[in-house]
DNA sequence: CTGCTTGCAAATAGTTTGCACGTTC
DNA sequence: GAACGTGCAAACTATTTGCAAGCAG
């Protein structure tokens, strides 16, 4: 298990879905998929150039769109002008505190009950993947109960 | 009743906040009251300058942030990048359909359940006043079933 | 009159685009 | 070698900020 093999193994995700396996492509994924947080253009490319040469900041936006259109990355909007990238996995969801700012997770379960509670009263089917609300904290939601 | 008497009433709860009642608040808070939608900066600036003389796109932002602080309006984020702006009435959500991109509206109460449950699972309180979802609105979920 | 607000102009920040060159298949 | 992708530089767009002058209380 070489870092190599990480390389071939993205390389073949990226062919199997039609895409050409560049350079740019295979770092920008190998970077998303060694955390789970969700990380800025800035952060990824950042990331990036500690290992591989150097990589535009243009590219870094045109791979991430394309991974998304290709199901591979998904976009996440915490609330601050930065859109937030995150590997593709499974569904999590967040809560951006108002009060002190703590991006806290949330598992699935509520999330889905609520989702097929839409779909029954209007018929609409909410993308629930990585959902943000915001909202108060356990810890802030404690204090202001004083 | 004469639009002056509006302007005077939008004076008095300015007032009533501690708020200079000057007339770029008082211009923004009408053109806000007006609809029930989410506007741009721009649509807003647009709509105050029919009728009143000028306002700078500057003090727009600063007046919707200090509306905001204040309770009288509510920042929106539909997912374009321009943040939309709403007079504070009823909670009401939406939905954005990634397919045709129709902003749907949807009542309350499956989302003041879907609060409590958070609340109950996690601690979190969540604002539930003008949640954004993204996903199919019913007639693209319709048609994707086939 | 005293401080909160505004207009103006300029600066930011994040993101997008056109184009010539390099890479992938 | 044909199509696709990348670097570079420049353009954009929404938003923010400093400052001097204006208006509200």
């Amino acid at each position: 298990m070489q870092s190599t093999d990480v390389v071939e193994s993205i390389k073949r995700v990226l062919r199997d879905r039609g895409l050409h396996a560049t350079s740019a492509r295979v770092s920008v994924l190998e970077v998303l998929r060694e955390g789970h947080e969700h990380r800025s253009v800035e952060d990824i490319r950042a990331q990036i150039l500690e290992r591989y040469p150097m990589i535009d900041p243009s590219t870094v936006y045109r791979t991430l769109e394309t991974l998304e259109e290709h199901g591979l990355a998904v976009r996440v909007e915490l609330g601050d002008k930065r859109t937030r990238w995150a590997y593709m996995t499974d569904a999590h969801h967040h809560m951006v505190c108002r009060r002190c700012g703590a991006v806290a997770e949330m598992g699935d379960a509520p999330f889905q009950r609520f989702a097929d509670d839409l779909t029954g009263a209007y018929g609409v089917r909410v993308d629930m993947q990585h959902l943000v609300l915001h909202g108060l904290c356990r810890r802030c939601a404690a204090r202001s109960d004083t």
